[in-house]
RNA sequence: CGGGGAGUAGCGCAGUCUGGUAGCGCACCUGCCUUGGGAGUAGGGGGUCGCAAGUUCGAAUCUUGUCUCCCCGACCA
């Protein structure tokens, strides 16, 4: 491609609603732009690596027995009455009336369709299994759309549906999908943690998330710094772990804590340190109210007690509810004396003599204990987990880090088959629902964090597989007529090789297209100038290192071809 | 949805407090000059100041309403 040609206007300056780096990059080298919030256009650079991107996921969806479909972006609002979503999924659906005032809605996702066409269609164990996936704009009117590509409403996702007769076999189309998804994100060339994760709203038994690692991820990511254990904080093990404490018992202590009702209030104003406090929360568990006890310096995992409980629904409480439930007003609940059932972290049974609060206005209790005081009906994990928490597969510890959730896979069961009717009939002529695994990447997404993670202060550092050019060409003065002919040589020469080449032939000053060449990430590049040419040279430098190197002009275009090949790992 | 901020030329911004008919840098167009890290020079084009109503002789500027965008929080496959 010609510069000269080419439709790519990069912008000196940042726009000023860009907050993180892959969007600032992504407007600056032309990439997109906005066309309102969370909606962009994808310009043809941009467009490259979007494709790129697609391109590497669909071979290894392919490789691995996945079979590529395109569903309507417009759903009928009965389908997602049939698995109960359209009252369940709330704002986040963009909802319409066509001419006929029948409702629509743009798909955040496909579930619902993908079951409507394969319960059409499949009706033996003989048809399957069978794995269908798509790349397909989606929309979420996202609450918050922030940080282009990265949480866009619109946004172009790869969504994929497995469909099984048996446990094994759904079991098998998950494996199947997480190699896939561990062989894409490398070719992509990314740093990422495949995490153990919450299966949330969408249901289903258990679910990974893949996290490409860096500062401005949106997710907290725990991980082990010795093995390779990682989950998202909802999910990561806390163990039950200490001793406990030899102090002798103290007698209970009423103390006044007057407009004290945070832990770090009470600490501050009874001298103890935050662990030896611990913080009653009062949760709705659908409906229910029961008591948390969590040690102070600990943060309840809403998760966890939700799936202790087997509720559907977890909140805390108002506090109109804390004030009925325990008599006395938020901030200074206690569990002695309380009528709820008590749940507690595993960190409060090693304590002794702790402070609570005395369910009492401006009250708290000092020197409370387990047993003597009350009664706890169970103790589990139900804290978030923290940096230097002990990993639960090695003798590590815990890190926390950042992460981009790029991809997601989900075992789901048969929720969605058995709500739609999705059924086949086995062997023995008996009628099944079909075990289903839906499995997502946000290509976008990805394009976004692979920039988050390679950029420098000049720009983009594109990794090969997802450059939208292998190389680019700079001419440093396209009027001199043997630099224009050295270049176009070796364009033609790269080109038939097979490598993708921009040519920029642009009569702009050198320094500018030294610019832009930076900044729109190329990863290598060949200077072609008079006075190397006085020598029969080429100047090509690798963006990443910034190296440079002099190179015969006959051997220019080999050396490069070989470097495109190595870097994209001899694929193709 | 709660809190905060911003809408003035393609981009980045000043001007608004104290009303007098719009400006700077970059980009763009023309000429000269220049060609290895966003040159220099001379000239030029481009804005119903987000929109609407009001106050006023006069509104980018004051008042009210409204729309849009950004940030923090809550929420979220």
């Amino acid at each position: 491609m010609r510069y000269s040609n080419y439709f790519l206007p990069t912008l000196k300056e940042t726009p000023a609603d860009a907050e993180v780096v892959s969007h600032k990059l992504m407007l600056r080298s032309g990439m997109m732009n906005k066309l309102a919030a969370g909606i962009y256009n994808y310009l043809p650079l941009g467009l490259r690596v979007i494709r790129k991107v697609e391109n590497i996921v669909r071979d290894c969806m392919n490789e691995a027995g996945a079979i590529e479909v395109l569903m309507a972006s417009v759903q009928p609002a009965e389908l997602w009455e049939e698995s109960g979503r359209w009252g369940y999924y709330g704002n986040e659906l963009l909802r319409f009336k066509d001419r006929h005032q029948r409702d629509f809605c743009m798909g955040p996702t496909h579930e619902e369709v993908i079951t409507d066409i394969v319960r059409s269609y499949v009706k033996s164990y003989r048809q399957l299994p069978v794995n269908l996936y798509q790349m397909q704009t989606k929309f979420r009117d996202e609450v918050r759309p922030r940080f282009g590509l990265m949480r866009g409403r619109e946004f172009i996702m790869k969504d994929a549906y497995s469909f099984d007769t048996t446990e094994e076999g759904a079991n098998n189309s998950y494996q199947k999908m997480r190699n896939a998804y561990c062989k894409i994100f490398e070719a992509c060339g990314l740093e990422y943690r495949m995490v153990d994760a919450d299966s949330g709203a969408i249901g289903g038994s258990f679910s990974h998330e893949f996290m490409v690692l860096a500062e401005t991820g949106e997710d907290m990511v725990i991980s082990c710094d010795k093995c390779d254990y990682a989950a998202n904080v909802e999910k990561a093990i806390v163990i039950d772990k200490g001793e406990v404490a030899t102090a002798p018992m103290l007698e209970v202590k009423r103390v006044v804590t007057k407009a004290a009702h945070t832990v770090a209030d009470v600490a501050a104003m009874l001298s103890l340190p935050p662990n030896q406090i611990v913080k009653t929360m009062i949760v709705v568990a659908d409906e229910v109210l029961v008591a948390v006890l969590i040690r102070g310096d600990h943060e309840l995992n809403e998760a966890k007690i939700k799936n202790l409980l087997g509720a559907a629904v977890v909140e805390l409480a108002t506090a109109a509810q804390i004030v009925e439930a325990t008599g006395g007003p938020i901030g200074y609940s206690g569990p002695v004396g309380l009528k709820l059932p008590i749940y507690a972290d595993n960190a409060v049974k090693y304590l002794r003599n702790i402070c609570v609060g005395g369910n009492e206005k401006e009250i708290h209790l000092e020197g409370v204990n387990l047993e003597r005081d009350f009664k706890v009906r169970q103790f589990a994990d139900l804290r978030n987990a923290e940096a230097g928490d002990s990993c639960p597969v090695c003798t590590g510890s815990y890190l926390n880090t950042r992460g981009i959730e790029v991809g997601h896979i989900f075992k789901l069961g048969t929720k969605y088959s058995e709500a739609m009717k999705a059924t086949f009939l086995d062997a023995d002529g008996k009628s099944n629902d079909i075990i289903m695994g839906c499995y997502g990447i946000g290509i976008g997404r990805t394009a976004a964090a692979a920039i988050e993670q390679n950029h420098d202060e000049n720009g983009i550092i594109f990794p090969m597989a997802i450059a939208p050019f292998h190389v680019i060409i700079t001419m440093v003065n396209p009027k001199d007529e043997e630099v224009a002919r050295a270049s176009v040589e070796l364009y033609d020469d790269l080109q038939k090789a097979g490598i993708e080449v921009l040519l920029d032939d642009r009569d702009e000053r050198p320094g500018a297209k030294f610019k832009d060449a930076d900044l729109i990430g190329i990863p290598l590049r060949v200077t072609v100038g008079a006075r190397g040419l006085k020598e029969g040279l080429f100047e090509l430098q690798e963006r990443r290192s910034g190296e440079r190197e002099m190179l015969p002009i006959a051997e220019t275009a080999q050396t490069i071809v070989s470097r495109v090949r190595k870097a994209l790992n001899l694929r193709g």
